[in-house]
DNA sequence: ACCCAGGTGGCCC
DNA sequence: GGGCCACATGGG
């Protein structure tokens, strides 16, 4: 099964996702790292936290003292290391472009991809979910949810996030709209047939779909 | 009382 | 390249 049939039978069931859910570039952000090993309902609450406070802008976020930051961020758990990473994306992104995040996202993909790959506390997830909702570039973004599937599909059993990533760009058209769409169907299907129920029956990928049990995993073996 | 969630970094071999 | 651990809250 070719990857853009697996992204028809998604689109199919599931229609548009009108992804990322956030009102700005830099919400994008704020999220993808308060997203990080956490379910987003406890994101929600943050978010709602720091709106509420009128914070949820760079430059706040970058003179926001570590204490009231993480009391902010608190429900999403790993409130300390999360709070000190939004500073300093935040004081990055001041500096480097003044906040100006048009502006940073004009540069080359490959550049800026290095360029926040090497801050501390965003690994290729977050960066790729960075650049592709926030900056709507063409970053295909890998998570513990893609691997399933591909396993569990048998289409690639890397476990590699950048043999995976590279995977889907090279077999897929490079376009923004199909990234966006791809990834966050993939989401969805995990929420709706993969967590909450012991089975899966009308997965639109496969009959009997469990790909994100752990009895599962353990019978791949 | 578990298990897990739209990961990451640091350490080990 | 992989395996293991800490990081931490809230919902099922």
């Amino acid at each position: 099964m070719q990857l853009i049939e697996i992204f028809h039978k998604l689109y199919r069931e599931f229609g548009e996702q009108f992804w990322w859910p956030a009102a700005s570039p830099f919400e994008v952000i704020v999220g993808a790292v308060l997203t990080q090993n956490t379910a987003w309902g406890n994101v929600e609450k943050a978010i709602t936290n720091l709106k509420r406070k009128r914070v949820l802008a760079l430059r706040e976020i970058a003179n926001l003292s570590l204490n009231k930051l993480e009391k902010l961020v608190h429900p999403t758990g790993f409130y300390r290391q999360k709070a000190k990473r939004l500073k300093v994306v935040s004081q990055y992104l001041e500096k480097s472009c003044q906040g100006n995040l048009r502006k940073f996202f004009s540069k080359p993909l490959p550049e800026l991809r290095e360029e926040l790959l090497a801050i501390n506390g965003l690994g290729p997830e977050t960066v790729d979910s960075i650049l592709l909702y926030a900056g709507g570039k063409p970053s295909f973004v890998i998570d513990a949810y893609t691997k399933r599937l591909c396993q569990r599909l048998g289409i690639n059993k890397s476990g590699d996030y950048e043999t995976l990533k590279n995977f889907f760009e090279s077999n897929l058209p490079r376009d923004v709209r199909l990234f966006n769409e791809f990834h966050a169907l993939i989401v969805t299907l995990a929420k709706n047939y993969c967590r909450t129920k012991p089975e899966c029956p009308g997965c639109p990928l496969e009959k009997n779909c469990q790909f994100i049990r752990k009895e599962r995993k353990s019978l791949d073996k």
